[in-house]
DNA sequence: TCAGCAATGTTGACACCGTCAACTTTGCTG
DNA sequence: CAGCAAAGTTGACGGTGTCAACATTGCTGA
């Protein structure tokens, strides 16, 4: 019988309660993730973790995937926060720097949170539109940074470019960081490095290194 | 009773049989990875479609990481024979962009054969050496051909350079160039393009600009 | 006030899964 | 041909997601 009451005790109603197993499940499946990873996370140890009935958060969840897609919507939601709160320097330059120094970090301090947006499987998207708004909103910091950029740099030919191929250029400009980045922080965020035997220092202090070369890619074309 | 002898019927003996089982769960799993993805993967579905109990196959692979291990051994050798026989060319720099173009063209055909590789958490390396040695091998196709490359650039202060700094800067060139190759692979492997509601065609043709930049990255340090 | 009702939580079942233990069958070998 | 080790089978246990039926709760309108 319900004791995630004593944990979240400030419940007034039957309204309250709701949103507090809800939120509850909600923030049991995080900590799961965070200490032991996605793979170990089940609507049964959620459960039993907040003393409440296998079949309880089925009320509030309709499957897994639910509830997997609500988390995978917040680690999204926190990690473009933390871009964001990076990314405070006035030459756009910077700020693209700074922002690759953040994602890189984040992934090196959250590996799993990391790996819950990028190294699993997500639940469908149709089926699941809010977590993929806030995937989104994440992706668009990167296309933001790199318009202002691009504004700060504008020559007076620019103007005779076509707005969508300027655009669709623009968004092959963030794949192609992104993909870097990614590609960086998901061998790092793997066991890569031991798998292979590599030395285990090797990717230290490659963050600086490995944005000199995205300089350096980015204006290869 | 053994069902799987009608499609393996060579056997002749006990041992024969012994590799016929072992070989079949193999080739059963890798059917099921190339057709469902490494999550459908399980011993009880492998044994069931060979016509076999659901214990039988333990007595080839003493648990399911083995037979997982197995499975990425031989993923890894397909995958490094591929980037091979697609690096024909004797000048090093064009060998290095055929093997890019082999490996971005691997992911995209064979999507949940390069998850399973890169996709998915491994079996426990220290436990399946024979795994890892199959991993590092594909790496080393990487770090041969920039040795080459290196090798046919050198001038002759190089030297002077010392070994384990040398071999460290051509690991830290080949993470790189894996980042960013691995970046993009998985991005596409995934469906973030689709995830993230951009234009369904944003990573067609973009191989040749991708290892342009890669390039660029290359020589910018 | 209180009957009723919808929301919420519980219990039990089913079909999967990996894995351990005990058993039977098989086929080679001394 | 007896024996023995390897191979395969059967059954069980605890884990999972999920469906169905039931119990409880607390608000609401007569």
């Amino acid at each position: 019988m319900a004791t995630y009451l004593i944990e979240y005790p400030q419940r007034v109603g039957c309204m309250a309660k709701l949103r507090d197993l809800k939120e509850a499940c909600v923030l049991e499946a995080l900590a799961i993730v965070a200490s032991d990873g996605v793979e170990k996370l089940s609507l049964r140890e959620v459960a039993r973790r907040l003393g409440v009935s296998h079949q309880a958060p089925y009320r509030h969840f309709a499957s897994r995937d639910h509830l997997l897609a609500e988390i995978v919507s917040r680690a999204f939601r926190s990690f473009a926060d933390v871009l964001t709160e990076a990314t405070r320097d006035d030459d756009p330059q910077i700020a693209l720097a700074e922002m690759g120094i953040a994602y890189l970090d984040y992934a090196r301090r959250e590996p799993l949170a990391y790996r819950l947006m990028f190294g699993t499987l997500l639940p469908d998207v149709q089926t699941h539109p809010a977590m993929m708004a806030e995937a989104r909103h994440a992706f668009d910091l990167l296309l933001n940074a790199l318009a202002k950029r691009k504004k700060a740099r504008a020559m007076p030919t620019d103007v005779f470019a076509r707005g969508s191929d300027e655009d669709l250029a623009m968004m092959r400009d963030a794949i192609f960081i992104w993909s870097t980045l990614h590609g960086f922080a998901s061998i790092q965020a793997s066991s890569a490095v031991e798998t292979l035997g590599l030395p285990a220092n090797l990717m230290d202090n490659m963050f600086e290194e490995l944005l000199t070369r995205i300089r350096g890619g980015f204006e290869a074309t």
